[in-house]
DNA sequence: AACCTGACTTCGG
DNA sequence: TCCGAAGCCAGGT
């Protein structure tokens, strides 16, 4: 759990700006294992609500939400409505506009 | 240590 | 465009 593996994670998801999205396979890149996409929703679905992480800002590769439930993707849709993410008819994401070029700001 | 599971990705049909 | 199979990673049993 208190893996640095972890920590670099939440590191790379907090830096996602409003209005921007990521994949999964993106920021296991960022966290330098190419591979770990898996472990990056796994992360997510540990990760602790004081984290006060963008979770929502975190999509799969196909542009849609990849939450099990129902109710999940739409408080994602939402949220990410809120911040000016504008989804397309079949729920994608536009990711030339959208999607986040990796660098932290600041 | 082996096996299963899951907020993933990529490739082929 | 959609579906299924295979590959990869960390955790839990």
């Amino acid at each position: 759990m208190t893996s640095e593996f972890y920590k670099k994670i939440y590191e790379i998801i907090a830096q996602i700006p409003t209005g921007k999205v990521a994949t999964y396979g993106q920021i296991a890149i960022l966290a330098g294992k190419p591979h770990a996409a898996r472990a990056v929703g796994w992360a997510l679905n540990q990760s602790p609500p004081e984290r006060d992480l963008p979770w929502h800002r975190v999509i799969s590769a196909t542009g849609r939400s990849s939450l099990p439930e129902e109710a999940g993707r739409r408080l994602q849709h939402a949220l990410l409505r809120s911040e000016g993410v504008q989804f397309d008819a079949n729920g994608r994401v536009n990711f030339d506009k959208y999607l986040w070029n990796g660098k932290a700001r600041r």
